[in-house]
DNA sequence: GATCATACTTAGAAGATCGACC
DNA sequence: GGTCGATCTTCTAAGTATGATC
């Protein structure tokens, strides 16, 4: 659509929707010819531009901020400079020494009391011991809030790790052309084996993946003088590279059979090479970085249909990496016959390294671990900022109803905006290049993304980021139904932007009318946590620990599916299920036989306790046949596979092989209990085992198989529910994580069944400072 | 105001490890 | 003790946001 077009649009899409076309047309020329005699279009978006501006120039306020709202911290306080920070950071060595001193000090006077002081002794070493945890441990929220344009005042680091150079093949594991072993120069055969190893993938039966990997190929192969045996590699459907698939594949089973002695071994001496690498200090402090590894070469995967998928990310080389560090620090050497790309000292940022990467040109950043200060305190700004929302999202919500019918198109659009990402949770949805993937978040929406079925239901189906797609049938306020068919009114058509008047930058100038920093993205926070709390809010406090943690999860689940957080279900999935709803079902069928065996052993108990043996014929006999069949094959099946794999083991150790008289054997045993199965199912009558010599062992056995039904079905259902809901994402990254520890504190859940050792290192400020009664 | 550069958070996939079960 | 699915961690792609520059 052109400009003109646009405009046009525009002039139409402008009009009070509720009036007939021909009254609007004519209300709209009398607004114009009043505002601008020249252009209506025009002019309208003037009038829009000059209340916009007149009502924030009344008081440099949007019309919603000059109604009385708490004032907020950023706006009245004034950041401080950086000279002011490095001030900060001599106070805390001051502070230190000041500190040192002091328990000098402290540990003479207690020597001239000791005698007649006691007691306070013990409790100034308390205080010391104390005092000296603090040291070890840095507990940031409890300090205050400090500027954080300047990230730190020192940091020193030993750089970053790069991939181990490219091992070759083995001689004869080749690339094969038409048939014939290829000799590829080593650069050549490191690329193609990157596209080997993901043979089995859905990335290598991808075109996309396959052409630009084969282009990237045989520019490499050009680049190192083509096969050194001189056949010419055209087209990428004579290539087979099952050859070095085997061979990976080889390596991998081989990594397998190591004994977990050898593992170990070798987790060992990784981790003490990676030790100097996987700390820094900063501001004095041992800290954890991040990925501290540099990304190796590879086949570029990209997510969706990514245009660029399949392309070749090169090595990367210490000269095309920058390093970030103090000016004092000491330069980590460079790997040998290397030397750095640049040497850095900017503390306004929080990485300790970059590189700039080949795909798109852009940058990579080494960075801080989730645990680290730094990343902390972003953390707990982010939901501090979340939480801030909370007293303005009233009058957001107010204002932006009220701007639903406003004559300005760009109010319109910027009030359905804020709906779409108040509601449904949109992210904001910035312009994306050609050499991307094709998603969109709100702003960059289009014709064909939402389809509307009167009177007010939506149908959102686009693909956002990662390229998930987003599906959603949904009810809508009427005036947004309204609105959004004006959004969609010739001219525009397929592949024309719903809102075309907006982008993320636009949306969120106007945001931070309301609440300084206030963001699209902040949205998400707040009602990914908001409804957390509410969900939480609903749980009763009662019940075993599993039952809390399937209700927390539950909740948990509710934000997961309002932030549209996706997995592949795997493949297995189905299976697995069918598979667990089996084995449930064989639990029951063991408690029926228990319940059985403990009739022949006294059948008087049918009269005295007949709630105990109601279930006592709830399986057919074709029901008891299929489990039995099950049982049995599957037993059959074990024998097999053992015989297989033990034969393996003696082929690779070169010892003699068992015999089929071996197997057979094994299967005459699963004979004898298929035997067994069918008299039972003959006479009903069960062969006692020597553990069910009593009523009341037999009864211990049907308690625990009881507790194992129950237990298997929570988490039956539990799976099912989950099966496509991915509930990390949301619990990392967008409910505060508060919530979870007052959760624990009030239900009495150990903290370590919903967060993870990382999660709980990463949210240790929260674990340390949320009480019972906070609220988000 | 459009575009680019930069820097940060958020995201699912893949790989590694754990633990329930037999 | 071995197997296999579940869970956790790592990896890096893909977003958002903002400030500089023209």
């Amino acid at each position: 659509m052109t400009i003109a077009d646009a405009s046009k649009a525009d002039r139409e899409l402008s009009s009070d929707d509720d009036v007939p076309l021909s009254q609007s047309l004519r209300k709209r020329k009398i607004e114009a010819t009043n505002s601008d005699p020249y252009d209506s279009d025009e002019a309208i978006s003037k009038i829009s531009k000059k209340k916009t501006r007149k009502i924030k120039t009344e008081d440099g306020l949007s019309p919603s901020q000059s109604s009385p709202l708490p004032p907020t911290k950023e706006t009245t306080t004034p950041k401080p400079k950086k000279i002011k920070k490095e001030d900060g950071d001599a106070k805390i060595k001051r502070t230190k020494k000041e500190r040192d001193e002091k328990k000098k000090k402290k540990s003479k006077d207690k020597k001239k009391q000791e005698e007649e002081e006691e007691e306070e002794k013990d409790q100034k070493a308390k205080e010391e011991e104390e005092e000296e945890e603090e040291e070890e441990e840095y507990k940031w929220w409890e300090k205050e809030n400090e500027d954080d344009t300047i990230k730190w005042a020192s940091l020193k680091h030993n750089g970053v790790i790069f991939p181990p150079p490219y091992q070759p093949l083995p001689s004869h594991i080749k690339l094969y052309y038409d048939g014939k072993p290829i000799d590829l120069p080593l650069q050549a055969e490191e690329v193609a084996g990157f596209f080997a190893a993901l043979l089995e993938s859905d990335h290598a039966k991808n075109p996309v993946f396959q052409k630009n990997f084969f282009n990237d190929f045989l520019q490499v192969l050009k680049e190192s003088g083509g096969p050194l045996n001189d056949i010419e590699i055209k087209e990428f459907s004579r290539c087979d590279f099952t050859k070095m698939f085997d061979y990976f594949q080889l390596q991998k089973e081989q990594k397998k059979q190591l004994t977990s002695q050898e593992k170990k071994q070798i987790r060992l001496e990784r981790e003490k090479f990676e030790e100097d690498y996987k700390f820094c200090e900063l501001d004095g402090r041992k800290e954890q970085v991040g990925n501290f590894k540099v990304e190796p070469p590879d086949l570029f995967r990209g997510r969706g249909a990514h245009p660029k998928t399949g392309k070749l990310k090169r090595r990367v080389n210490p000269e095309d990496i920058v390093l970030n560090l103090s000016k004092d620090a000491p330069i980590p050497p460079a790997p040998e016959g290397h030397k750095w790309g640049e040497i850095r000292h900017d503390n306004t940022v929080q990485w300790l390294a970059m590189w700039r990467e080949n795909i798109f040109n852009s940058f990579k950043y080494v960075r801080l671990a989730a645990n680290s200060s730094l990343k902390g305190q972003s953390d707990y700004k982010k939901f501090e900022k979340a939480r801030q929302l909370k007293s303005y999202i009233d009058a957001i919500r107010r204002d932006y109803t009220r701007n639903l019918k406003s004559k300005v198109m760009l109010e319109r659009q910027k009030a359905v905006a804020i709906y779409l990402i108040d509601v449904f949770a949109l992210r904001a949805g910035g312009e994306k290049s050609e050499d991307e993937a094709d998603t969109v978040g709100c702003c960059s929406l289009r014709y064909e993304h939402v389809t509307l079925k009167p009177p007010n239901t939506v149908i959102f189906d686009f693909l956002g980021k990662d390229s998930i797609r987003f599906y959603q049938e949904v009810e809508v306020d009427k005036q947004v139904f309204k609105n959004l068919t004006i959004f969609k009114r010739p001219p525009k058509q397929p592949g024309h932007q719903l809102f075309d008047r907006l982008d993320p930058s636009i949306l969120n100038k106007y945001l931070q009318n309301y609440m300084p920093g206030l963001t699209a993205k902040v949205f998400r926070t707040y009602n990914a946590s908001k409804t957390m709390q509410d969900q939480l809010d609903l749980i009763p406090n009662k019940g075993s620990v599993a039952e809390k943690l399937l209700k927390y999860n539950a909740a948990n689940r509710t934000v997961a599916i309002l932030c549209n957080h996706q997995r592949t279900v795997t493949k297995g999935h189905a299976q697995t299920v069918e598979k667990a709803n089996n084995r449930i079902q064989e639990l029951e069928w063991q408690k029926i036989r228990c319940k059985r065996a403990i009739l022949q052993l006294d059948k008087d108990l049918l009269k005295k306790e007949p709630k105990y043996f109601e279930e006592i014929g709830d399986l057919t006999k074709e029901d008891e046949a299929t489990i039995h069949k099950r049982i049995i094959d599957r037993e059959i099946e074990k024998c097999q596979r053992k015989f297989v794999r033990e034969n393996d083991k003696r082929k690779f150790e070169k010892e003699e092989l068992l015999p089929e008289t071996q197997l057979k054997e094994w299967l005459e045993k699963v004979d004898e209990k298929k035997l067994e199965f069918e008299n039972e199912l003959k006479t009903g009558e069960i062969e006692l085992k020597s553990t069910w010599s009593s009523v009341e062992k037999i009864k211990a056995q049907v308690e625990k198989l009881e507790q194992r039904i129950q237990t298997s079905s929570i988490q039956l259902k539990d799976k099912e529910e989950n099966s496509q809901v991915s509930l990390g994402t949301s619990k990392i990254n967008y409910i505060d994580p508060r919530l979870s520890v007052v959760f624990c504190k009030k239900f009495d859940v150990p903290i370590e069944k919903i967060f993870t050792k990382t999660l709980r290192e990463k949210f240790k400020w929260a674990i340390e400072s949320a009480d019972e009664n906070w609220r988000f």
